[in-house]
DNA sequence: TAAAGCAAAAATTTATAAATAATTGTGCGA
DNA sequence: TCGCACAATTATTTATAAATTTTTGCTTTA
């Protein structure tokens, strides 16, 4: 069984333990786990069918990431939701992102002008929702959406800063999934990915950094008026 | 020692598995566990008188947090250090915490900037060694000099900006604890400190912000020579 | 009668010990 | 020297036991 192939595939989750992890993970920042909820160790065994040590092993490692709480001899609970922390952590990305797009711009190389490019065309031509008239989540998109964010800030030269803002933009994906249904299709996103775009590719640091940070305060707005009736 | 412990679990009562993880984390940072080290189970379990499960949960959380690489199937080891990723954490630390200490001075009030003047002078007066001659660390003075930085970015406004700093802050000082007794008592870090003060009471943010990113590129590059000779 | 204080039981989390599965190292034979 | 099988070591998981918290129900008291 086990081939000499096998052994270079290093990436791919091997253990149990980072197979449960992966999965809880997409469900916490899904809400299919809603905030809040506890995550009794009896429940979680029978819903993913593994065992406690390494149910127990991705509760510890998504403790530390902030998408979990574990109050000490009382279990676990998926990390709740408040209208403060969305703020903070879109302040946070604006701030944060601001600086690394700043920082990548500054290290523009062609092949990265041209990924860029790729990563838009990508994006637009992938739809939002499944269906034309309902929303219904295209993960697709996510994806594509997803890299071309990460392309922007790639350059930037730091591995430390890229690993944060993929953390906050895990955390924000959360607060995304809570109100999505309702913002589709209102808003023209597509449009704002564009100028971000066209400002990088003008070399218009300023112009490209305030366009993102608007982008995200925006997603932000429309998530925050939503949450007063989620939350209520 | 100046560790941060997860501040939500870190209540009353305290389960093994949060013990051995404070204590392990401690001794990476101090390289008491070296850079690189395998961490195998056995080893550990008689070392630090526990059984694995609670070990185990330790690890885990160690990994996300990167202190700890998890190899799949192959068990853990102390990350590793290098002087490129010494230049990105410092890079990255002098970015952000220039940002947070911006923000942090806009949003000055009297109680802050008394604060800041205590934490100075208790910094001021508590020796970096514990003997005048030969280095020996003072932990005392670790722990008034990370309250120092603390409280320099405090009102920033930004819990998960904190939480990264904090981050950097962790695993530079692993890097700083590879070459101090070497760079005793060359350097006159108390100048530096009051120096930042000074710009801060004055409330000048550009003087205090490059200050500081003068401070930290400064250490970093005396351990970068150092670290020459400890890495060949 | 209602409320508060205990005490025992139940449920749940945490830890230990045993079993299973995977990897690494070694020696034999081609 | 290379490849293969086998043994030894190590990591992972399951199963079991211990410790802790929460619930329940009884008793006492105002």
């Amino acid at each position: 069984m086990p081939m000499s192939t096998d052994s270079q595939r290093v990436d791919q989750p091997a253990t149990l333990a980072t197979t449960i992890y992966v999965r809880l993970k997409a469900d916490i920042l899904t809400t299919r786990l809603e905030p809040g909820r506890k995550l009794q160790s009896r429940f979680l065994m029978e819903q993913y069918n593994v065992g406690q040590t390494p149910l127990r092993e991705a509760l510890n490692r998504l403790t530390t990431e902030e998408f979990v709480v574990g109050m000490e001899q009382r279990g676990f609970y998926v990390k709740e939701v408040s209208k403060e922390e969305l703020q903070e952590l879109t302040k946070t990305r604006c701030w944060v992102e601001g600086l690394a797009l700043r920082e990548s711009m500054q290290n523009a190389t062609q092949t990265w002008e041209e990924a860029l490019l790729v990563a838009h065309h990508r994006l637009d031509r992938t739809p939002r929702s499944l269906k034309p008239d309902t929303f219904e989540d295209n993960p697709d998109w996510e994806r594509v959406h997803r890299a071309f964010h990460a392309t922007l800030i790639g350059l930037c030269g730091s591995r430390p800063l890229l690993g944060f803002c993929e953390q906050l933009a895990d955390r924000l994906y959360r607060y995304r999934m809570m109100s999505i249904a309702k913002a589709y299709p209102a808003r023209k996103v597509g449009a704002e990915h564009s100028d971000i775009l066209q400002a990088v590719l003008a070399r218009d640091s300023e112009q490209a950094v305030r366009l993102l940070q608007q982008h995200y305060q925006r997603t932000a707005d429309v998530i925050y008026s939503d949450l007063d009736g989620l939350l209520a």
